[in-house]
DNA sequence: AACTATTTATAAGA
DNA sequence: TTCTTATAAATAGTT
């Protein structure tokens, strides 16, 4: 929306990506009003600045109800499979839990690019080994990927040029046919005028026949357009 | 957006409401995927809709981190009421910070290459773009941090030349004093042959001073090959 | 912050 | 539901 397309990527300009920001924010939390309102849904939105400044909208302002409902309503079956544990080492689990938590996401930080500071050139180099095998083989898999629809679609392609082969010839059949009948009938015009009439049903039959072909045909060409739908990780259940 | 201007008001038609809300469901999802991408930010979004069915969107899957995140930004008192949490509650926690945990862990393993086969193509374009990001980020500060210490080299080498310049400066003076000490001494021996013992112990202080210096400069070298120990990736508990 | 050329979202129709 | 299309709305780049 706006003079050029845009590129799902980090905006790389400090600058423009805080003017992006502001404008967009502007747009979703209005989206978010709208559908609420429009479609008497509940809204609950958070957003975090990259500088980790808070924006928020929820239907009725009630946020702390709404995300208590998404808590009772994602984790319903976690509580359930807790149960049976000790009672008074929650807390110790919780905080060796919490430590993990902080460990992974800092060693993500570094595969992220980010936060290197704190690293030395020998464990920089060696991040810089890891990720570049890591994107070898993330290349890997997408040309695999790719690859595979592409064969996909050129098997789809001949499938569908056999079958509108065979259609074809199948449309000369019936035209050569109908020609026949046609002459069939001038000839027994010539002979007895009267009898042409029971021949009509037999028409019919074959045409209800290859109407049937003609559908099977379309949805194959349909099939074309099935490509798998971009969820944008909404994991909605 | 669309044929006609929209009322801001609940859709009275429910069929038409239900249709809108799906349509503005998805536009809002991916809206909020869309900014959290092109801006860096940190977006929980979460909707019911009228029938109470749910929908949701966090960056990086993280809904609870998030939605912890803005506990502590907007309420944190509510923080501290949560230390002395009924037992009752530390479960719901820990199943929230396991599942956190094993987030982060499926998410970390896309960034090292693998599991990739639960990924859409976009999916996978999308992440090898962030690595690539990533390895240029780690790539520079690799050259940062090697273009210091060659510069760091560099100083230390000019150092060492100056000293090892004013070294041989005073060797040679040593030298010149020593010929001068001798050419002395021959003339007194040629004068009076008994005197010469005395000046040896001159000769000696003179040598271990020398030698305590050279040591000074080889412990300077010595500093060069001081590098932090090679210890990366380990983080696993 | 305002402007505007474009892209994008979507309301209505099929 | 899904696809299409006309149109409203959002917004990227510019001033």
């Amino acid at each position: 929306m706006g003079r050029g397309r845009v590129q799902l990527k980090k905006i790389e300009n400090k600058i423009n990506r805080q003017v992006t920001f502001s404008k967009r924010r502007v747009g979703l939390l209005k989206k978010a009003y709208e559908i609420s309102v429009l479609c008497d849904a509940e809204v609950a939105l958070v957003v975090f600045s990259q500088k980790g400044k808070l924006f928020e909208y929820s239907t009725d302002s009630c946020m702390e109800k709404i995300l208590e409902r998404y808590e009772r309503y994602s984790h319903a079956e976690l509580q359930l499979l807790n149960n049976p544990q000790n009672p008074g080492n929650w807390h110790v689990e919780c905080s060796r839990l919490k430590t993990r938590i902080e460990m992974l996401q800092k060693n993500h930080r570094h595969y992220m690019g980010e936060d290197l500071d704190s690293l030395s050139l020998k464990e920089i180099q060696n991040l810089e080994q890891q990720i570049d095998t890591a994107i070898k083989r993330v290349r890997t898999t997408k040309n695999q990927l790719m690859n595979e629809k592409l064969t996909e679609l050129q098997k789809k392609e001949k499938t569908i040029q056999e079958q509108n082969k065979m259609l074809s010839k199948k449309i000369k059949e019936k035209e050569k046919e109908t020609a026949m009948i046609e002459q069939a009938q001038l000839d027994q015009q010539n002979k007895d005028p009267n009898s042409s009439s029971f021949l009509l049903p037999h028409q019919l039959q074959n045409g209800e026949n290859y109407e049937g072909e003609a559908h099977e045909m379309r949805g194959n060409e349909l099939l074309l357009t099935l490509e798998p739908m971009y969820h944008y990780g909404l994991y909605a259940s």
